[in-house]
DNA sequence: CGAGTTTGACCGGCGC
DNA sequence: GCGCCGGTCAAACTCG
């Protein structure tokens, strides 16, 4: 998923590219551990030591029999707990809809009081997909974007 | 007609 | 125990 081979980018109608080949080349900023919601608790000299957990060991989709239910009451109840992995992104672009070769389901968008910018989630279209993405601006810099990726993607792809 | 998007409300965890 | 904050779901609307 690093690299996608299929830059798709049928929106951005009155988008500048100049931010996307910048956005290609120069890379993004990684900000790995990213667990601030306190500024004054986020710490700037954070060492890259984003890891990769694969946890593979997870049962694949059709393993929530409880597919609605307000009481959800798993029998047992010893769910793991792992943290699942966090990857987050800052990108110098206007575009929050950076396709990344997935597709993307909205669904939440809170204010958050640190910022004057919304807060938007999205997560897979794909079933079985549990990885949810959250695309935040920058407060300091609006036109950068923050992008967090949660999970990983137990499909190939689109297709 | 369908999927995706939008907004509000609800819930859970944590702090005080 | 209550209040605050963040996150998720659900219903309705819009676009294709």
């Amino acid at each position: 998923m690093s690299d996608s081979p299929n830059l798709r980018s049928p929106d951005s109608p009155d988008m500048d590219f100049n931010d996307q080949s910048d956005f290609e080349l120069s890379e993004y900023l990684k900000i790995d551990e990213w667990l601030g919601d306190d500024p004054a608790s986020m710490v700037h000299g954070a060492p890259a030591n984003y890891f990769y957990q694969s946890n593979e060991a997870d049962d694949s989709i059709g393993s929530s029999s409880n597919p609605e239910g307000p009481s959800r009451h798993a029998e047992g109840g010893k769910e793991k707990k792992e943290v699942k992995e966090r990857f987050a992104f800052k990108t110098k672009s206007e575009i929050e809809i950076l396709d990344d070769g997935f597709k993307w389901r909205k669904y939440g968008k809170k204010m958050v009081k640190n910022s004057p910018n919304p807060r938007n989630y999205y997560r897979c279209s794909v079933e079985g997909c549990p990885v949810k993405k959250r695309v935040e601006r920058d407060r300091d810099d609006p036109r950068y974007v923050i992008t967090t990726y949660e999970g990983i993607h137990n499909h190939q792809g689109p297709f």
